[in-house]
DNA sequence: CCGCGCATCGTCCGAAAGGTTGATCCGCGA
DNA sequence: TCGCGGATCAACCTTTCGGACGATGCGCGG
């Protein structure tokens, strides 16, 4: 009998969780929380659970999710699956870096979910695929490096700024900035400024 | 003598920092931390001081610094003043509700800083020009409530999405679009579609 | 019942952004 | 020394945005 701990902050999402671990034969919802610290709390009370699924946002205390994974898994040696609804290729890295075990989107299929709390359980690490395909696509394109001055544009393109406020405030023509967006656009793989300011953001190069 | 800690990963600022608090007859650095945690290992280590300056970015570990904040005011009723080279709306709200005494931003000017440390172990509240302009900016303005689909439009625009690709994922036509964006540009006070996205981000809107 | 805000769509037009091509200058390493 | 990548700019063209109209339908409160 795998023994699961559910910590989201969200009534709903927990009552949705324990529904699909409720209905599994091997599985069993052991504790509840809405909060990190009453996580840590409880996991200090000496239970123990096979795995436990973590929200990375709690809330609005908003101790770091990624915190309390790291907390856990050092202090406590038990998995530690983060289940969240969004999550910026940042997220996950720091996530994972801090010891998570795993890392699945809200929206995976019930079958992903239940085969990571699965893996999780036995320690094995366990990545839904749409995260697999987030990382696999920031390894694949790495290679691609923005200049400092790239780099600088896309910050100034991101607070929202028009190219020519951009050479204005850089000393540079319009024509210089376009080339640069160019640039960034080709390198990130993006359409439009809008967009690269977006996906800048999310793999956390701001 | 006005006891100051410094705390910001910035070996830099550090030094600053120390300029500046040094350079006043009545005051003194007593600490320097790079991490939070390290602050408040030196807090429990039974040392006072009567004014903490604070980085709200504390490097890679990203212990957040309004939680440090939280902690240290509840901990040791030790004045936090925040100072930090960016800020979003977002942040500094959520600076100023975990407890924190003052607000300031990096390139504030040095008599504002001075006079910062000097309220806040006054125990008084010290918010630097530019947060009071932003903070009265964001009082003034709350009667602009988007709608919900111009939330909704708002936040595709976020993610990098063009208004062609917006209408077919909303199922509109661009023209409604446009005229969503318009309102959102109006209510905003924003010029384009990136500034939209970027004050609905700094205010916390998405 | 009438007005008002919201959501929906259309047209027209000027401005901004993006793509393409090509050019110069500079520094750094093979 | 020669090449290459980065930074800078230019001219040209297409697409996209944004602004300024107007128009319809719908629901809700005075």
């Amino acid at each position: 009998m795998i023994d699961v701990v559910l910590a989201d902050d969200h009534p709903v999402v927990r009552a949705g969780l324990r529904a699909v671990v409720d209905g599994q034969p091997d599985m069993r919802v052991v504790h509840e929380t809405s909060t990190a610290e009453d996580l840590l709390d409880w996991l200090a009370g000496g239970d123990r659970a096979d795995v436990i699924l973590l929200d990375l946002r709690f809330g609005a205390t908003r101790m770091s999710g990624a915190a309390a994974a790291g907390t856990i898994v050092q202090r406590h040696r038990t998995p530690v699956l983060v289940v969240t609804t969004y999550g910026t290729d940042a997220d996950i890295l720091a996530a994972i870096e801090a010891g998570a075990t795993g890392y699945l989107l809200k929206d995976a299929p019930t079958e992903e979910l239940v085969r990571g709390i699965r893996s999780a359980a036995a320690g094995e690490v366990a990545l839904g695929s749409d995260v697999q395909r987030r990382l696999l696509g920031r390894l694949r394109a790495p290679g691609e490096t923005l200049s400092a001055r790239e780099l600088e544009v896309l910050r100034l393109v991101a607070a929202g700024r028009s190219n020519d406020a951009i050479a204005r405030e850089l000393f540079l023509s319009v024509a210089t900035v376009k080339s640069h967006l160019a640039h960034i656009n080709t390198k990130l793989g993006t359409q439009s400024r809008t967009e690269a300011a977006a996906t800048a953001r999310d793999r956390g190069m701001l």
